[in-house]
DNA sequence: ATACTGACATACGTGGATGTATGTAAACCG
DNA sequence: CGGTTTACATACATCCACGTATGTCAGTAT
């Protein structure tokens, strides 16, 4: 075909994306091809060729678009000087993430993806970095919260701010991978969002101080 | 090469396992040959293809041999009519499993290869039913364990014993996932075998009853 | 001792995926 | 309104991995 505008050239891109999202979903990223792909967006692989250099780049581009909203709802969190409750915001944020991860397909195809369907080996060692350092940015934020926490007297002594947020990292990764484990050829999901944030709720739960009984409000 | 006796033919058998394990390890299994696990295992394609059917084979063949002592350990505990602090039984079996997972370099191999260097998708299914298994003993077990603790009012309420189970599942998960994560060609593991130590013993310390000060021995 | 089978090695055919080179027509730009 | 570049499609060469077929020789049963 014909040269097209820039704006389609950007829509052929995003198609070709979308369809990598897909069939990297239903196949693997090793063993899906390029043709396949092709394929599916509607286009021929000299149109994948023209817009990414390989493989590994298309998926590192299909990677980057998926991104947490909830990075950002901390961030504003953070930001803003409202430090009321940290446990209960954070708590929430993570609540919400596991709603979100099973209800919004884009998010839950890449995620299981990232989860269980590539293979992290050397000439992916620019995804892992990239992944690392969102992990990290993650990490930093939510053990934030659990300082701020911790200097309320909210969050128990057994939990220094920096084990609790890789704690609630860790927490997280397994349930959500569990989530998505089997995901479109398994028959029964072993875990259900309710169970997820069951866990989620009574880690939060114990992870508060035990001032007594009663505890509304923050401590003076 | 001639005719092998019984015991060579099971020792080839075992070099091509071991093979098959190092090479997955280092390339990912998608990106490895038969070819190459041959040639590492000492013998050639021809005797892979006489032990195993394809490689899906060969990596369920692999993946079974690597078994956690700890499963064992938690069965013999549950056996034995011993059911004095099984929190801390719990517990440090987790820990064992921390530790196992750092120094055994054979199981660490297995379990980054099933964790970050292969793609579960259909072909793989029969692989994910057998994790899947695996992973409902284990939770059962464990289940298991914090029933007793709960009956013994030594489990915080807010933690019912299979979500206990699950969240305690999802954090070692977790942790284990980001201790193997870029082993062998990334530069710095992203979290040591201590820290993930520190979230195991404070996840349990945060789900112990909290009765006030001093707890020592059971409620009426 | 001989036949048979087990445990491989070797050789072959085949397809499929990759990367690149080349073609092309329309869009963009001065 | 020409030249240039963009955004692809098409065609080509190469290679590699797989599965299978076939060869081979030594254990093993009888």
């Amino acid at each position: 075909m014909a040269r097209r505008t820039k704006e389609e050239a950007e829509q052929t891109r995003n198609a070709i994306l979308d369809a990598a999202e897909q069939i990297f979903f239903e196949r693997g990223v090793a063993r899906t091809t390029l043709e396949e792909i092709a394929r599916a967006a509607g286009v021929t692989r000299g149109a994948v060729y023209w817009h990414f250099r390989d493989k590994v780049d298309l998926f590192d581009a299909m990677q980057s678009r998926a991104r947490l909203p909830q990075e950002d709802v901390l961030d504003s969190l953070l930001r803003s000087q409202d430090t009321d409750r940290p446990l209960d915001r954070l708590c929430a944020t993570m609540l919400d993430v596991c709603h979100v991860m099973a209800t919004d397909l884009r998010r839950r195809r890449v995620f299981t993806i990232l989860f269980h369907r590539c293979e992290y080996v050397e000439e992916m060692r620019a995804v892992v970095q990239r992944k690392q350092d969102r992990t990290d940015q993650m990490l930093d934020r939510s053990r934030r919260f659990f300082e701020m926490a911790a200097q309320k007297g909210e969050l128990s002594p057994v939990w220094p701010p920096a084990a609790a947020a890789m704690g609630l990292h860790a927490l997280m990764v397994g349930l959500l991978s569990r989530m998505l484990v089997g995901d479109d050829f398994q028959g029964t999901p072993p875990i259900t969002v309710a169970m997820a944030q069951e866990c989620v709720t009574a880690f939060f739960q114990s992870m508060k101080a035990n001032t007594g009984e009663a505890h509304t409000g923050p401590v003076p």
